[in-house]
DNA sequence: CGTCTTTGACCAGCGC
DNA sequence: GCGCTGGTCAAAGACG
């Protein structure tokens, strides 16, 4: 398993009947430094090291059409907080938050025309885990 | 030499 | 209205 393996999160298929049912088809998620196989809500069922902060999906119509769309926050353990998920990232921002020591960096996919963003963030109280939050649907495939 | 990060400045929303 | 705070821009430089 090599970190070209991991595929971020991307918002569950829309469900009129259950909006509120979490899916990830095939999105991976790290946990001890090490990608987990598997979808991600297994592992959040289960008592893994990593966590599903927050999930906002975004009920606005227009949005699901332009891939704007829901947010997620995972909090995992992990050494380094840039790595290789598939997909090509532009860091176009870094901010001293307050509350926090650390620094938030802010990323966004390479492809024009998608706007995905991701913000990583150091936890403050534990400094060897990350805070990833990921903004919006890809509208590609995993470009490498 | 091209690509990507760095970093301070800039901007917009919001509370006072 | 003003200043703080979080988010973004863009020029310049690091780095292979």
């Amino acid at each position: 398993m090599s970190y070209n393996e991991f595929i971020p999160p991307h918002p569950p298929e829309t469900d009129s009947v259950n909006r509120s049912k979490i899916e990830f088809p095939e999105a991976y998620f790290i946990s001890d430094g090490w990608l987990q196989d598997g979808p991600i809500e297994n592992h959040f069922a289960g008592s893994g090291s990593g966590s599903l902060l927050i999930h906002e999906p975004n009920d606005n119509r227009e949005s699901e059409s332009t891939g704007i769309g829901g947010r997620y926050a995972f909090k995992t353990k992990s050494e380094v907080e840039v790595l290789d998920d598939g997909y090509r990232w532009r860091k176009y921002g870094k901010k001293m938050v307050k509350n926090s020591p650390n620094p938030r960096n802010y990323y966004r996919c390479w492809k024009e025309g998608c706007s995905v963003k991701k913000r990583v963030e150091r936890d403050r109280e534990d400094p060897s885990y990350v805070i990833t939050t990921y903004e919006g649907i890809h509208n590609h495939q995993r470009a490498s």
